[in-house]
DNA sequence: ATTATCTATAGATCTATAGATAATGC
DNA sequence: ATTATCTATAGATCTATAGATAATGC
């Protein structure tokens, strides 16, 4: 039994950072109580002393769900990469055979979505404020254009991209998947890669 | 207590009617045996002389489920409707509030597609048949470009549709969820319609 | 003394099966 | 006689709580 108190903050975020994967693999409902607390190295006892309710654990674990953007754009930052040069490195990311193959770290919307619609409303506000986040980061990917455009380019691509890792999941045919991936990637880098600055025309 | 063979067949149509519903509003594990049972007015007891097991009838409930699409495709053919109309009918339907406030007679994949994945493969294959007669469809939509672009095409515009309905559900923001809406609809049509035969310029 | 975690369990599910009942159809 | 459906229930979940245990921290 651990005992302290800054041990306990440091339970807490294991709890939520093992729903925050597992939820995504398995669902919202694909996993009990007992089986995260399990995981954790703990018994399901203590866990009403973290959490009000099961419904709580899931909006702090929607809120902790980090896809592999944040180092796309970090990596951006730090070497002045171009706007279109990045645009292509999120769309290829996501559409990786990696991210399909393993939502436990991937999108929050392509894994989540159709069960957050129907989730508490600590959830689906959580859920919100990380769709808000990710159109914000892609808005600025194209903001060569006027922003209404711009916003309009990033929930236009954000939604292609969840469609297509949401097909490419569901199909049992490998070949159909692959297909799905590669050409969404293709038609996004054709059809929407911003101009670089001052380019007109590629 | 109903007997005859013939009314044993209406009662199993009528199961899987009910559970392609509820199944797409609640989930494939939102809605139990019984529930769906009593939902067309029988008991628990009968399911397992209709199914060989609750993934039987999720396999056959997938099979089962029809979008809002058949028909205007129906349409289309019977007036003769031009690609480019059909294309912007198909978009305007999708992408209505009415489809993302009534899943349970709309879109399988936007629906079900994370819990798909998860799925036993009688249900991935069912889904896989309905994910290529889907694109089988739209992919004549673009039917005046060669046939690799045609398909392309094809898959764009469904993953964009499936994604932006998702996030359009997902979020408990009434804003964001129809600026989604009406945002991809407008780029659809600005960046997919297909031009009407012979016609280069609009 | 407080409290983080443990064991144990109540109460509410849900799938699947067993055996009874009452129509069908030979 | 067969069988479509019914009632009842076994066995396996899962959420949440009660009460015990053993460190922490005043």
């Amino acid at each position: 039994m651990g005992h302290s108190q800054e041990s306990k903050l440091e339970t807490h975020a294991k709890i939520v950072e093992a729903a925050a994967k597992r939820f995504r693999e398995t669902g919202l409902e694909g996993i009990g109580v007992a089986d995260l607390m399990k995981e954790v190295g703990l018994t399901v006892g203590g866990f009403y002393k973290h959490f009000e309710s099961r419904g709580a654990l899931v909006a702090e674990a929607v809120s902790a769900m980090q896809g592999g953007w944040d180092a796309l754009f970090a990596r951006a930052e730090e070497r002045g990469q171009a706007k279109p040069a990045l645009f292509d490195a999120l769309v290829d990311n996501y559409l990786d055979p990696a991210h399909r193959d393993n939502p436990g770290e991937g999108c929050l919307f392509a894994a989540l979505s159709a069960e957050l619609a129907r989730s508490e409303d600590a959830a689906r506000t959580a859920a919100t404020q990380k769709l808000e986040s990710a159109l914000g980061k892609l808005t600025k990917v194209f903001s060569e254009q006027r922003a209404p455009a711009a916003r309009a380019a990033a929930i236009f691509a954000y939604s292609t991209l969840i469609g297509a890792v949401s097909l490419a999941r569901a199909t049992n045919d490998p070949a159909l998947s692959a297909e799905i991936l590669s050409t969404v990637a293709r038609g996004l880098k054709a059809r929407l890669r911003p101009a670089t600055a001052g380019q007109s025309k590629r």
